[in-house]
DNA sequence: TTGCGTGCAAAGGTTTTGCATGGCA
DNA sequence: TGCCATGCAAAACCTTTGCACGCAA
């Protein structure tokens, strides 16, 4: 797919080693940046930048654009054990930032729909659908009451 | 809710205007300024801007953000004529960029099972479901094949 | 007259690009 | 040795803010 090489170089080693160790969380290109610039050796953002971009075209990592106004999110997905081979769909809390995995038919079904009325076909690893949890609506109905 | 009175000046006119015109697609800041610039009074991006602001507040536009590296889209939200906001999902084709908005019963009914089966209130403002078009998939396919 | 609305200019922030240098294979 | 990778600086973008002036009520 990607015709030319790449290289294994100190930097992408310890980008993914980092990704993997925040695993299920999401990070921004600043915090990535911050960790290195305190932890062995600081990588330049366009080189950050310029992995995850690889990175997401892969989709060893998933980009969530959350807002306009702060950076993106990224978060290393684990091709081996996780949510690609059974479909597992994220959901993402705005308010409190809390990422929620499903297995569940019941969205697989929009899959097929979405297919077969719509001739789009889905991709699981990169949709996220956006919304609010449990606990943040029950936040927010208190205090719509007062 | 707000506290200010809203000036009935003929920008918000005019901006209004050119929403309802538009009813049912998604326009950029961008867009608007340019459609002002060969029509008419020319609006200044910053008054563009404050008064969608507003317009997002106060429900009768939305406002999605679907890419990093191109301007946030709006859409004017008629309240009068459906108690019900229309809700409008939005798939876009990772291999040709195409954004196609869907109103779809199907997918409307997914916010409800979201919300009842998992105590998710899904955002269909920022949620964008990513994939392959039909277009594309052909395209796909026709490659594989040779 | 009061205070919101307008729009220019400038600032703010994130992301990309140009380019010379460094490092992997 | 041949590319790819790196990172600084600068550019490109979208969006917000400061401020003086204009205009609705």
């Amino acid at each position: 797919m990607n015709g030319s090489t790449q290289y294994r170089t100190k930097q992408r080693e310890e980008l993914l080693a980092y990704l993997r160790s925040r695993q299920g969380h999401h990070v921004t290109v600043n915090e990535i940046s911050e960790f290195f610039q305190g932890n062995g050796t600081p990588i330049g953002v366009t080189t950050i930048y310029r992995h995850l971009e690889r990175m997401v075209e892969d989709g060893s990592v998933n980009k969530y654009i959350l807002d306009k106004n702060s950076g993106a999110c990224f978060e290393y997905v684990d091709k081996q054990h996780s949510c690609v081979q059974p479909v597992c769909f994220h959901c993402k809390c705005e308010v409190c930032g809390k990422l929620i995995h499903l297995k569940c038919d019941e969205l697989e079904h929009i899959q097929g729909h979405l297919m077969k009325q719509h001739g789009f076909a889905l991709d699981p690893a990169r949709t996220v659908f956006y919304g609010m949890c449990e606990a943040c609506r029950r936040n927010a109905v208190a205090r719509d009451v007062q």
